[in-house]
DNA sequence: CGTGAAATTAGTTGACC
DNA sequence: GGTCAACTAATTTCACG
């Protein structure tokens, strides 16, 4: 019963040291592959190769440095709930073109619901921010109506998988 | 005890060389310092030691892979906008403390405007979703209400900083 | 800040149980 | 999957311009 192959679309299966090999990683992906043995109970050369596979595989899409927005000077990030004028799907896309073309955005997530989509921006102060709507949001005739839901604590920020 | 709020924390100043080298390794962490260097222009030695100072000062906050949720079975995330009972102290940390300890959930921000907090879930499907309702929210008696978004496309999931 | 060299550590690969 | 050994590459430290 360890092992328990989900059926996300592209899933892929996954044991249990699997597991615990991407559990570490994305906590910590500098250690050596002998640290990363130790801490999952396994040995090094399992671990590189496990490693190179989800690689490939695309379970492990990138490795990073996570920056901290407030001690690189971005002290604002916003949450914004955006409903656009009409479902156009050429409406929509260009909507997503929009945002993964600007920098101030995280993260766009187009959703069902109250809104349709929610963006995540990240800027130095609230004029930054002030500038960020009006030039992207109240000058875009695609969207009907945004609410701006400013971040007053990060309470927790993991972007990372639970697995 | 309430909790120390985790904004208002001092920018470090970045001159133009610090920036590059966080933009690269926003991206990619593993390159090598030669790499690095020749990216940003500059000698490995200088990349060296900048970028043991922006860890040791927290600009750097950590090094982690990234896992596509979908390929590790999760292909579910919702953003749920919630409101508290009451503006209270004691139930805003305890409910920040519940956030924090829920494995289901990867971000959670404390928020002015419409909700108290936006919470962002990664689950298997929809009947885990629908139990993390049960078992997190429905069963929390300081919630007065929450609402559901459920992601249908992940437009984009960038979790740096723009410098 | 930059270079280069030496010492140390880590990553890679292949043979083998 | 696991170990070991040998090879290559990267990191660390230091002296120096």
């Amino acid at each position: 019963m360890t092992e328990t192959p989900r059926n996300g679309r592209n899933a892929v299966p996954l044991d249990e040291l699997d597991r615990r090999i991407l559990a570490v990683l994305q906590q910590d992906n500098r250690l050596s592959f002998a640290e990363l043995a130790e801490r999952v109970a396994s040995s090094a050369a399992s671990c590189v190769r496990r490693v190179r596979r989800l690689r490939e595989e695309g379970v492990i899409l990138a490795d990073i440095a996570l920056v901290d927005p407030g001690r690189a000077g971005k002290s604002l990030t916003a949450v914004v709930n955006i409903e656009l004028e009409a479902e156009r799907l050429d409406l929509v896309d260009a909507f997503k073109r929009e945002m993964r073309a600007a920098p101030e955005v995280n993260q766009c997530y187009m959703v069902t619901g109250d809104a349709d989509f929610v963006v995540m921006v990240t800027v130095e102060d609230i004029a930054a921010f002030e500038a960020f709507t009006r030039d992207r949001l109240y000058a875009n005739p695609n969207i009907r109506k945004f609410r701006s839901m400013i971040m007053l604590d990060r309470v927790k920020f993991e972007p990372r998988v639970a697995i």
